[in-house]
DNA sequence: CTAAATTTGTACCGATTGGTCTAATTGGTC
DNA sequence: GACCAATTAGACCAATCGGTACAAATTTAG
């Protein structure tokens, strides 16, 4: 049967309420009374706020890992789908009023030079979207769609990277407006 | 004569803080220690945390124009003012250590989308900043050096902004790895 | 059915948060 | 020297911070 709470419901909610307020904003109470848990029961399940925040990047990580190599599935070319990708996550953030941006980004420009697990987690994460986007880009290499000058690796890293400097921009001006630009400068430079 | 302190003087403290901690992690009380002022000196100049910030913002807004201006002073062609600049913005995040990046990027990531007048700020400095590089980019337009592919302003904001993204990796892995990569490859973008 | 283990719920802890208040002091101007 | 406004100093405030303690309730194992 289980207990009454589960911690993949309390990461879930921690997922959301960090994403959009950041990591040293919000109080274990926030996140307590939003998850609609008891005190005990979070402090049964996690060490303390750090390491509740590192398992919910993982869980996050792990999670957005699988989201991606699935839309890659879809029947496109290896540089349509890499458009796709990046077009929708656009989408993404414009329907969530550019509230949030990426909760890796987002602690990685808080936390990562402030605690050291922290920083583990967030390049974890980071580092397994990658490989997945870089085993796309590699296709479209093989297939003369993406240019060679760099390699899959790297201009995943380019890309992803990018996108992130334009969550700052699309944060304070609260418009797609820099996120477009992006896409289409970035999307000319790997086509090469 | 004035007064025992200054704003000045707080708001350069404020700077260093707010730049290495971020906004929500930094309490009134650790600003007042570290400038050695009292806390009734800080409410007389400033109105509230907040208002505070918007200031050291500003300030450094101001202060760093005037330096990007003098750095492309420098007797070198546009394109070898560009790499010069950025490559010595790398150095210094490597000399502190990877541990701050840019006021301006922490502070969009961290409030941008939580408290209007920080957003507005971190925005008009930003902005004033990528005026100056794209007067310089538009020089090298001119002069052949670098790609009319996209406007001067498109340019320098695909730079500065991709820079940022790069802070995020930068803080993770105490590297300048990602910074360099990034740099060689958005040069040969802006070359064309 | 009982005993052990886990989870739940809440009261409580010292420290710190942003901010207020007021009295004493300082500086500039008649 | 007198006067007033600005500055300085720090005690004080309620609210919240991350975290602990522990008894009661519940689930699981034997």
């Amino acid at each position: 049967m289980g207990y009454k709470h589960n911690k993949e419901n309390i990461l879930e909610t921690g997922y959301h309420v960090l994403r959009k307020n950041g990591y040293h904003k919000v109080g274990i109470n926030e996140i307590l009374k939003e998850a609609g848990i008891p005190k005990g029961s979070f402090y049964n399940f996690f060490e303390s706020k750090e390491d509740f925040t590192v398992q919910v990047i993982q869980q996050y990580g792990r999670s957005n890992r699988r989201w991606i190599e699935e839309f890659f599935q879809q029947e496109m070319s290896p540089l349509a789908l890499i458009k796709a990708f990046y077009k929708h996550l656009i989408d993404i953030n414009e329907q969530d009023d550019y509230a949030s941006g990426c909760l890796v980004n987002a602690m990685s420009n808080e936390t990562g030079r402030l605690y050291d697990k922290l920083a583990k987690a967030s390049n974890e994460s980071f580092e397994s979207w990658i490989e997945v986007i870089a085993g796309i880009i590699k296709k479209g290499q093989d297939s003369g769609e993406i240019t060679k000058e760099h390699t899959a690796k790297e201009l995943a890293e380019f890309l992803h990277t990018g996108m992130y400097g334009t969550f700052a921009r699309m944060k304070v001006t609260r418009s797609r407006q820099f996120m477009d630009q992006w896409f289409d400068m970035s999307m000319k430079f790997i086509e090469g």
